[in-house]
DNA sequence: TATTATACTGTATATATATTCAGTATTTTA
DNA sequence: TAAAATACTGAATATATATACAGTATAATA
């Protein structure tokens, strides 16, 4: 499947909670109104984009025409994922020797499609209700917003924390817990890199 | 629920069959084509009747505007589980009334079975990672121990505290949150019940 | 028995919507 | 370095679509 751009994965995510929202398909217009583009011609061009590379169908003439099309999956309701730890750099996060467990999950569980389970160590993100041991459900991406609860990796460490950009180059990774301190990371020394971002919580006891 | 015609549920069933294949409901001209009227008004009235019955919802001015609402019967889907807020007495808790939306979620998500999720109101468990809106997953019984996590009743009041019990009559519930005193309850003198406990927690952001 | 609900045909229309065309600018690819 | 892809704004338009109005007829209620 072809690569898809983060504008595109964009369009792609609101279409699916559109979707999940409201029982049927966003017209132009409504994926403009959801992103924030002022002509519907900005949604018709990655409408096409995300045709051409086979995300999506468009039924030509039909109002709200566009269906998802799930690629490898089969199963349409349910998927298995996997739940992860906190793992180092170097090892992919997704790497076999990672994996604690599968978990059977819907795929429209939460409202926007997601990767993997990460479980969680520590408290550092206590004040925010994420607790030891918590299984935070993570997207891969690197497209985050401030605010964002995001997983970082910075040099060797990977670590959960709100995203917050102070500056182009400046980026402040906050906890929610008195008791740990803030990074501060300069992208222009440090080696940053944001795996993704939580979308939804699970917690058993 | 309301009585259903047959041409009703003819209708009913060609717009869950138009969704399944094409991923967008169908216009009155499609209903109309597919179960051979001749007036887009025919289908029309239909579909005004399952709205007034409650069996779809039909989002006015909008095209291909039509989604189904869930039935919900608890006993045949049982991986469907009610959504539903914090009730006051009288009302049953799974009453139809009572259930903000349905979500679908496998038997074996949690390590226990369980019945319903409840949404949370407030932040009186903060400290236990309970946020505002999030879901815990209650398992319907009045077998809990001290420290679980319960959905208690007194009198008319319905919240989720640790249950601690201090003597044969005493029970204390106790907040998560030093902002919210703990309740102490005289099982002689107190109405009081025990729902169920909490075994697991679903958030959503 | 009068009224309402059901079950249609047929016509008409305002508007919701897809879609094309004309631009501008940046980034990526060949 | 030229071409293609990306990422938009803005305007225009044909048509897809919801929806109202005018009928006809039968069955179910009150």
């Amino acid at each position: 499947m072809k690569q898809i751009t983060s504008q595109q994965q964009r369009v792609l995510d609101c279409i699916q909670i559109y979707i999940n929202k409201t029982g049927f398909p966003p017209t132009r217009a409504d994926i403009c109104k959801e992103l924030g583009f002022k002509s519907p011609n900005s949604a018709e061009t990655h409408l096409r984009a995300l045709e051409k590379k086979g995300y999506i169908s468009i039924e030509s003439g039909t109002s709200r025409g566009i269906s998802i099309i799930n690629s490898n999956d089969n199963s349409l309701n349910s998927n298995e994922y996997p739940i992860v730890g906190l793992v180092a750099a170097g090892s992919p996060t997704l790497a076999q020797e990672n994996i604690e467990q599968m978990i059977n999950c819907p795929k429209s569980f939460f409202d926007s499609s997601f990767d993997y389970f990460l479980k969680v160590k520590g408290l550092s993100m206590k004040d925010a209700g994420i607790m030891e041991d918590d299984l935070i459900a993570i997207k891969k991406t690197s497209e985050v917003k401030n605010g964002d609860i995001v997983v970082a990796r910075i040099e060797d460490e990977v670590t959960v924390k709100f995203f917050n950009r102070k500056s182009p180059k400046i980026i402040e990774l906050e906890a929610a817990n008195s008791d740990y301190k803030n990074i501060v990371v300069n992208l222009e020394y440090d080696e940053f890199h944001i795996e993704g971002k939580s979308i939804g919580l699970l917690r058993k006891n």
